[in-house]
DNA sequence: CTGAAAGCGCTTACAG
DNA sequence: CTGAAAGCGCTTACAG
């Protein structure tokens, strides 16, 4: 049996369809007896209102396209987690898709948002302003997080500068300055901030140490790559700063099995960081998707604070591991 | 400036709104040059058909819901990312809900994906058969994990016993005969389901030892609560068999504090699992989200095999970590 | 091959 | 307070 329409209650309730309307969208503009008689027939039909056509004829979704790209674990649900409050504490619900390596599918899933939608939340880390012009293009309000614009749209970004200096001078504090840092993949906007803040943090540090940067892509086995290099080129150093947690342990492991004992840090304080005593930089990954909804929510009400730059800061998460600490 | 519709697209084109979406929908019914025009026009424009309206006259959305539960880290990201993987495979997309404690803010959201989705997935391990049906009424095509049904529809579920059978035999083998487990929550299908194969495989291989069940909530603390219990009762023991990951790794640590040796397990095989060498059982959960999209999308597509429960084996992954495996 | 028209299920001025 | 009607942006028989 197909789903009751409005049609369908209103004939039951012996009123115009208009009246049906009325009591969900403006209860108090419909006399109380014919209200009475329309939620009975409501109940009774099990009539739900189709959102589609709802939508169609108001312009109003309810709903926000959230565009992710392959994100962990732990990241991942914990930024849907947190846009999820947020939406459904405002009454919208969460449109879901995936970044597709190829771009050309992902600008199509995101086109095909139109019209299902009232705005979008994009987090592109990998894209440059151009594919993400490409991507996002349309009259859609976007807010963006960790991604490089070129529209002056609103941006949720962490602060990796703050993070990193922080860091630096956690190290500083403990004597460190000869600190080698593992550099995440060309292109990524997070990898390039964490390098520059690196740079600049030693060159106030450790003016007169050149700073030694290792390329590594994010994964553990770049992390161990990294210190079997550091090993073989006999380089000295005192501490590995990796840009983020999953090339960390990678390095610990290189270290611990070469029996070094160097300070050690990672970014974005994934669960295996907590466990093991990893010092990182802590990301609230659930509390950046709130605000990034709450954001979007209130420029689809219509306040439309200028568009910015928000940083999220990250808190460095002290903790022992290498015994170098 | 507002995005432009079909009438646009036709008056430019000097067309009919008919011939636009034709070209779109079935571009062989179309005259060549018709169509040249009319994608020419399409192009200039940026034109995007409306999903939400399309779906009103087709009444097809191409949309799924998925309604999940509180799922941690990589269960749901994993999860996510299989069903995505179908999906845009399939050419739909995902509406996303994350399941509400409040079991009526759960329903009022599964009710708002009338008119935008074609089907719905729904993962409720924790509710009964009545909420269930409560929730998930209506006439939407509907594919289940890990719930308890009772109106007859598709089910995708662990095969708990599969699993639990598998690592008793396997304690049994190392001659472990006297294993004691930690429970699940009370009303977890999951939890419930792996006591049963518990005391069923128990009176198996050790139908003289009377078997113990500590009860748990899936967490850390409960583990090692546990474990504590155990200790402070004196009982004795040659392994444990935990009904998750999180569970067995609190009982780890209890151990380890405790100077105590013993066979450990857990389920699950979270990444920390994997990480610090403890035996689990291994479940796929973007295999199990692709298989209920597939499922899916082959309802919608009118084929309708007949529903039944499918069975996903967990596999018995195992490691060294106590030092008495 | 193409267009005029009806219809998908709602909402909302406009009258009364 | 209530209803008839137009309209949201599409698709699809039905004619021609």
């Amino acid at each position: 049996m197909a789903d009751a329409t409005i049609r369908d209650v209103a004939r039951r309730a012996d009123v115009s369809v208009a009246s049906v309307s009325r009591t969900l969208n403006a209860p108090a503009s419909v006399q109380e007896a014919t209200r009475a008689r329309i939620l009975t027939a409501i109940a009774e039909l099990g009539y739900v209102p189709h959102a589609g056509a709802r939508s169609l004829s108001t312009r109003l979704s309810h709903a926000i396209g959230v565009v992710l790209p392959d994100l962990h674990g732990e990241f991942f649900s914990e930024l849907v987690r947190g846009m999820d409050r947020a939406a459904s504490a405002q009454g919208y619900q969460l449109f879901l898709s995936t970044m597709h390596a190829d771009a050309a599918l992902a600008a199509q899933a995101i086109r095909a948002m139109r019209g299902r939608v009232d705005g979008l939340i994009v987090m592109a880390p990998q894209l440059g302003p151009a594919d993400l012009a490409v991507m996002v293009s349309g009259s859609l309000p976007t807010v963006l997080i960790n991604s490089i614009d070129g529209a002056g749209r609103h941006l949720l970004r962490i602060d990796n500068r703050h993070g990193v200096d922080a860091l630096i001078d956690h190290f500083a504090a403990l004597g460190r300055r000869r600190i080698v840092h593992i550099g995440g993949p060309a292109g990524n906007i997070d990898a390039t901030e964490r390098a520059d803040a690196y740079r600049a943090a030693m060159a106030r540090i450790a003016p007169d140490w050149s700073p030694i940067i290792i390329d590594g892509d994010f994964s553990e086995e770049a992390g161990a790559a990294a210190v079997a290099r550091l090993i073989a080129d006999k380089t000295p150093f005192d501490a590995i700063f990796a840009a983020n947690d999953m090339m960390a342990l990678g390095a610990l492991q290189a270290l611990r099995n070469a029996n070094l004992f160097k300070s050690l840090a990672g970014f974005d304080d994934i669960p295996l960081a907590r466990y093991l005593g990893l010092t990182t930089l802590t990301v609230r990954m659930d509390e950046l998707g709130e605000r990034a909804v709450m954001r979007l929510i209130v420029e689809l009400k219509g306040q439309s604070p200028p568009p910015q730059i928000e940083l999220v800061k990250p808190l460095l998460a002290i903790r022992a591991t290498s015994g170098a600490e």
